[in-house]
RNA sequence: GGCGUCUUGGCCGAGUGGCUAGGCAGAGGUCUGCAAAACCUUUUACAGCGGUUCGAAUCCGCUAGACGCCU
């Protein structure tokens, strides 16, 4: 029997995880999280992340089981995702997907090229020589080590080069010669779903869940993580600002704003991202569950 | 009522006769291990009317509005 994959995606807000759990209800079946944030178990608040009595309805796979601490990547996500749905589709056909995350969405769907662990150090270093000499360095060095990235890669982007250049020094080999190996193959389909609505109203409804996470005490857990704020975890909508606020740099209310309006940028960013993969099929947010579920049903069938 | 200062794109703001300031917000985009990250692109505006000039956001006049001072 086929096995299938139910990804859901849309931008932040939007009822991504309502919706995954209907379906996963309807399925009787598990929710893989493809949500970069949603890891962390110290900062369920500002992430959004499923509430334990929806965690409690549906096993959550991906919530909460990592520590800010841990060092984590896509990669490690790929191979821990596809273990998880393996393992489910051994007795269950079905397995919801559910992320705001672009990057590990296609993780999961597509697969990245298999790289090499390099040494973190190398990435450390990286990033002290960008700090005291500026990017032109390390891009005359990427040139060098590996035109073809160089050529390809936007140089402008610090992470990019230093990705690259941490590929080219760890392994002694050109970074794009690891790219497009031949296309991972999984042993899934997959049934692509996008929730959207009218930009104005993505945006009321961030405004409003800003609101209401400052309501629920983000301020005190934002609190409670301020001696890590360094960690690239923390580096989230709704962290940073409030670090601000608490070292005084500004008032709760422009904070507030703030991650007002960076969350309305990172869901503008979702939706440039969501809205290249073709296969997605785009429903509003206020679509009848039977509709989705109708369109599912077909997709199952039809195979 | 009199006198003075001011009026630049959604907002802030530089510009004092010819050389599209800049920033913010917004919009569009990029994306193979930092991705809620990082990066890229982007809107020719000078209150209105008239005048001077080859040429006016810039000089002159009138009108309107804002602010201040005086009566």
């Amino acid at each position: 029997m086929d096995k299938y994959i139910i990804s859901i995606v849309g931008p932040t807000g939007i009822g991504k995880t309502s919706l995954s759990i209907k379906l996963a209800t309807y399925f009787k079946t598990e929710i893989i999280s493809a949500d970069s944030r949603q890891f962390y178990k110290e900062i369920p608040i500002g992430t959004a992340a499923p509430s334990n009595e929806e965690q409690k309805a549906i096993i959550h796979h991906f919530i909460h089981n990592k520590s800010i601490l841990d060092k984590y990547s896509v990669g490690d996500f790929e191979r821990e995702a596809i273990e998880c749905i393996t393992t489910i589709h051994k007795h269950n056909p079905i397995v919801v997907l559910v992320g705001g995350s672009g990057l590990y969405v296609q993780a999961v769907l597509e697969g990245l090229d298999d790289f090499p662990e390099v040494s973190a150090n190398i990435r450390t270093q990286l990033n002290t020589e960008f700090k005291t000499n500026g990017i032109q360095g390390l891009q005359k060095e990427l040139k060098t080590l590996d035109p073809i990235a160089y050529e390809a890669i936007a140089l402008d982007n610090p992470h990019r080069v230093i990705r690259a250049l941490e590929i080219c020094r760890g392994t002694g080999k050109a970074y794009s010669g690891f790219l497009n190996k031949e296309k991972k193959k999984r042993n899934f389909k997959t049934i692509q779903i996008g929730l959207t609505a009218e930009r104005s109203l993505v945006y009321e409804r961030i405004n409003r869940r800003v609101d209401l996470m400052i309501a629920k005490g983000l301020v005190d857990e934002v609190k409670s993580v301020l001696e890590h704020k360094h960690l690239n975890a923390l580096n989230t909508v709704g962290y940073k600002e409030v670090f601000r606020y608490l070292e005084g740099h500004c008032s709760l209310d422009s904070a507030t704003e703030e991650i007002k309006k960076n969350s309305r940028r990172f869901a503008k960013r979702q939706f440039t991202w969501f809205k290249r993969q073709d296969k997605t099929k785009w429903y509003d947010h206020r679509a009848p569950i039977e509709e989705i579920l109708a369109y599912i049903n077909k997709m199952l069938s039809c195979t």
